[in-house]
Parts: structure tokens; C-alpha cells; sequence
DNA sequence: CAACTAAGCTACAGTTGTGTATCTAATTCT
DNA sequence: AGAATTAGATACACAACTGTAGCTTAGTTG
């Protein structure tokens, strides 16, 4: 698709895909704080010029990386399981936390620097993701079906699940397992929709 | 102890301290990957020789303002009153992940460059403390004493109330108040305990 | 094929941070 | 009081990154 023709000069949307990549990469092995305009131009083997055409300082590339980053798979509540829906939202979010753009957000998020110019533009695209869609959609899906009361989807038991995963791999550093995943629904978020074990 | 008297020139300890102090402003606001010996030296109204006397770089000059931080109060388990105490226990947290230690602390479980020099000298100290010891004290305490069943001791009971407010703090860059922790007693730990509410 | 666009290359002055070194003078110790 | 420390004030060569600018040439478009 891009590579081995006869080309030696990336142009458009082909370049600009290698420069997001190279700035995902970068703030991955540097954290944002050290994010250069050079670092990533050196990995993305490319000129600084071709970054300053576009962009005026390395926060805007990630940014822009992660705004054309692929979205999120969401889950999608399927067949009367609620616990199995639970983990497969769970699943989600770990994938999604240790793709190259799931990384990128932690790094932001914890930046004196690019905190605030997150909230700007990426709050709808990249924010709204993390706010916890993942296990809220199954537990919305399943309230308004009647297997516990609309009342208890309150803050805490939105959040549970994300919240677990993430002191987890703070924690650990490394994604949490199935068994992992499964604990989570078991012992936390059901029983704190009343669902004790069934 | 230290202002006033006619003395010009810091020495030793009241040096030290001010270029602590210096370090965890620092990063409070530059965040660890801007770190750098100019930045603290700067702030501590010092010259750069007397921090490299000391110390290699900016991240040994953080470890060692945090290794010197004050010691994370314990939750004291008191009067049978286990609610009351996991939220006092939470408020301890909250207490702390605000300082400038926890702020740091938080800067550098986040930053690629140096987490991995966490681990040598400062798990005994910081991390013993971050993986948990607010609530699991309270929690283990009232479980010894038969308020539950021990066995509910597991990994996510134990992380539950510090994951949330983890998260809290993510995701609104707030402290949590006393509704949002007694909120996360009441729905989550207390729940997941087999404490419904009493 | 000609004209245009944009990538690639190189250079440069300016800024910030790095380590090291040297000298001075304030504070402490004996 | 005199000696030993050690902070404080420079200064320096080196390196990395910054923006900007000029030029060359590959690739696209009409």
C-alpha cells in the first residue's frame, strides 16, 4: 500500500499517518514532558520543516494524533449476560488502554503542560471515551431492561470497573488478566448493583 | 528557626530542605520530564554546583526530597465504627495524594523515564504506602474482629476505595469531597464486604 | 509535458540545560 | 583567633532543541 513502489518521497496523507505514528511512539518511550519537534521528526524520518508546516510545537502533533487515532470499539450488550458483558466491556478498555493512543492519554492526563489543552479540542473524541463508556453502556443497557434498579447507576458503580482496571496497571504496570477482569465484575460491580453473585 | 536571625547563607539541613522543597514545586509544575538541576536550582535560589555536589540529577534530587517527605499518617481504627473509619481513611489518602509528595509521587508512576528508578530505593517507602494501606488497615482490622468474613479480603475489596478516588481525581483534577466518599463507602466497599448499608 | 505543490536537505542563530572548574566569603569547629 | 568547610557567584565548552529560511527535486495535476 505504501512501501517497495517505485516512490521515495512520502507525500499527504501517507506522511502525515507516519507522523502520528512517530509522535504516538515518542511520547511512549519519552512521556510527554520530553516530547520534541526533533524527537519525533528523527523517528518519523522526515524533516523538522515538514512538522512546522503543519504543526507549531509537539503537543499539537500528539494531539492530532490522537484525534485520527482509530476510535474505540464499544461494547455492545448482547444476549441476556450481564456478567459476561461486563468483562467484555472491561476487555475493551484494556485493549484500548494499551494501544498506542490509550498510552498517549495517560501520559497527557498526568501533564502539568497539556493537561489543560486537552480539554480544548479532544474532550468530545478522546475524553468521552475515557469518562467511561465501557462499562456504563452494558450497565444502562441492563438497568433500563429491569435486571436491577435504574437507581443504583450512580457515579461509583459507573466508574467501578475503569477504576479497578486502572489502579491495576498503575499498579502492576502490566493489563489485568481474564481472571483479573472477571474478580472485578464479581466481586465489586455486581454486588454493588445488588447482584450478589447471580 | 531559619528567617530573621542574621545569618545569609544556608547551610546543611535548612539548605537541603529549601532545595526539597524546590524540587517538589518543581515538578508540581513542569511536571518530571521537564525536571531539570537548572529549574530546582533556580527556585531554590541556589547555584547549580551545590545541587551536583549532592546529587547526579534531577530525578535523585526528587527520590531524595521524597524519601525526606513526612511520612503518610495511618488510619487508626477506632470505636466500631468501620464506616466512619474507611472514610477517614479515604480522607487520609486525599490528604495525601494532595501534598507535593503525592502530587510528585503521582508525576513520576506516570513518566517512562523514571519509573523504572522508582523501584530500586523508594518502594519500601512511597510505594508501600500508595499500594494501599489506607482503607486495606481499616478493612483488615474490622474483618480480624469478625464485623466480616475474612475472605472477602481480596485484591479489589482491598483497592476498591483508593481506586475510586484515583479515578475521581483523573477525571475532575479535584479532591473528592466528604458526599464523594461517603459515597464510595456506601456503594462499593460496603456492598462488596456483604454490607449492604448497615 | 509544463506548472505547481510539497517533501527533503542543509544551514544558522538563538535559547536552555549540562557538567565542571575556579574563586570568594560566610559559617562552623577546634 | 585560626583552620576547615561549604555556600555562593561566575564562567566555560558542549549538547539538544527551536524556529526560520533557502534551495533542490520528487510527485501530482491540468
Amino acid at each position: 500500500m505504501s512501501d517497495g513502489d517505485g516512490r521515495t518521497r512520502r507525500r499527504g496523507e501517507e506522511l502525515i499517518r507516519a507522523i502520528h505514528a512517530a509522535a504516538l511512539a515518542e511520547v511512549r518511550e519519552v512521556g510527554v514532558g520530553r516530547l520534541t519537534m526533533d524527537g519525533i521528526a528523527r523517528r518519523a524520518a522526515t524533516p523538522r520543516s515538514t512538522l512546522y508546516r503543519r504543526w507549531s510545537d509537539p503537543v499539537e502533533v500528539l494531539l492530532d494524533a490522537l484525534y485520527h487515532s482509530h476510535p474505540v470499539e464499544e461494547p455492545t450488550p448482547g444476549a441476556d449476560d450481564l456478567r459476561g458483558d461486563l468483562i467484555q466491556a472491561l476487555r475493551l478498555m484494556v485493549e484500548w488502554a494499551f494501544s498506542p493512543a490509550g498510552l498517549a492519554v495517560a501520559g497527557i492526563l498526568t501533564d502539568p503542560g497539556s493537561a489543560a489543552r486537552m480539554s480544548e479540542a479532544l474532550q468530545e473524541k478522546v475524553f468521552a471515551v475515557r469518562g467511561g463508556t465501557f462499562t456504563a453502556t452494558v450497565l444502562r443497557h441492563y438497568a433500563e431492561r429491569g435486571h436491577f434498579p435504574a437507581e443504583r447507576l450512580t457515579w461509583v458503580v459507573l466508574d467501578l470497573g475503569e477504576a479497578l482496571v486502572t489502579k491495576w496497571v498503575i499498579d502492576k504496570g502490566c493489563p489485568p488478566g481474564e481472571a483479573e477482569l472477571a474478580d472485578i465484575v464479581d466481586q465489586a460491580i455486581l454486588p454493588a448493583i445488588g447482584l450478589s453473585g447471580g
